[in-house]
DNA sequence: CCCTGATTCGC
DNA sequence: GCGAATCAGG
C-alpha cells in the first residue's frame, strides 16, 4: 500500500478528528499505526500548530473538542445512574443480559442529567459522536462498552472506542461512570 | 497488559 | 519517503 491522494486524505481528516493512529490505521488498511505515526509527522501535522508561536514554553494543554455546552437546567433529585452493572470485575463475559425493560419507558443505563461534572456530561456528548457505534459482537475486553441509544431500537450501539486497561468504558464514560458519590474529582493533566 | 504518540534509522 | 523497532509515557 502506498500513500496515495485518497489514503493521506483520510489520515488527515482523522488525524485532525483526533482519532488515534492505530484506529486511522486499521480504517486504512494495510498499514500500522508506526506508518501512519510516522507520515503524520512527515506531513508536518504532529500538532497543528500554523507556525505563529515562538514561545518555546509551556504546553497549551487545554481546549480540546465540541463547542457544544448544555446546560443543566433544574438540579432535581440525585438519583445515582449507573451505567450498567458498575461491577469493577474484569471479568463478566456475559454482556448479553437481556434486560427487562418496558417498552414504552426505556432509558435504562443513560445517565440521567444530574449533577454529573458537566464536564465530564459534555465530553460524554462528544464522544457519542466519535463512538464507533460497535455492535455487541464487535466488543473486546479493550473497547468502550457504554450503551448508547434505546437497546429496544435498532438505534442502539456500543461506543466502542478504546477503553483504557481493566476499565470497561473509554476515559470519557469512565468518568461519568464512577462518580465519586460527592464532589467532583479534580481533573488535570 | 493494554494503549498513546515520538523518534530513530536502515531500507 | 517509508515504517519497524524502539522509546517514553498513561
Amino acid at each position: 500500500m502506498s500513500w496515495t491522494e485518497e489514503r493521506v486524505e483520510t489520515l488527515k481528516k482523522m488525524w485532525n478528528e483526533g482519532q488515534s493512529a492505530s484506529q486511522i490505521a486499521k480504517e486504512l488498511g494495510g498499514v500500522t499505526r508506526n506508518a501512519v505515526i510516522g507520515k503524520v509527522h512527515r506531513l508536518g501535522l504532529s500538532n497543528r500548530n500554523a507556525g505563529s508561536s515562538p514561545a518555546p514554553k509551556e504546553e497549551p494543554k487545554a481546549a480540546k473538542p465540541e463547542p457544544v455546552e448544555a446546560k443543566k437546567p433544574a438540579p432535581k433529585p440525585e438519583h445515582v445512574p449507573e451505567p450498567a452493572a458498575a461491577a469493577p470485575a474484569p471479568k463478566p463475559s456475559t454482556p448479553a443480559r437481556r434486560q427487562i425493560i418496558p417498552a414504552g419507558q426505556p432509558l435504562p443505563p443513560q445517565p440521567s442529567p444530574n449533577e454529573i461534572s458537566p464536564e465530564a456530561l459534555a465530553q460524554q456528548r462528544a464522544t457519542e459522536k466519535k463512538a464507533r457505534k460497535l455492535d455487541l459482537m464487535e466488543l473486546t475486553e479493550r473497547t468502550c462498552k457504554w450503551p448508547i441509544g434505546d437497546p429496544a431500537t435498532e438505534d442502539f450501539y456500543f461506543c466502542g472506542l478504546p477503553s483504557q486497561a481493566g476499565k470497561p468504558y473509554c476515559e470519557a464514560h469512565v468518568g461519568v461512570a464512577f462518580q465519586p458519590m460527592s464532589s467532583r474529582r479534580d481533573r488535570r493533566r
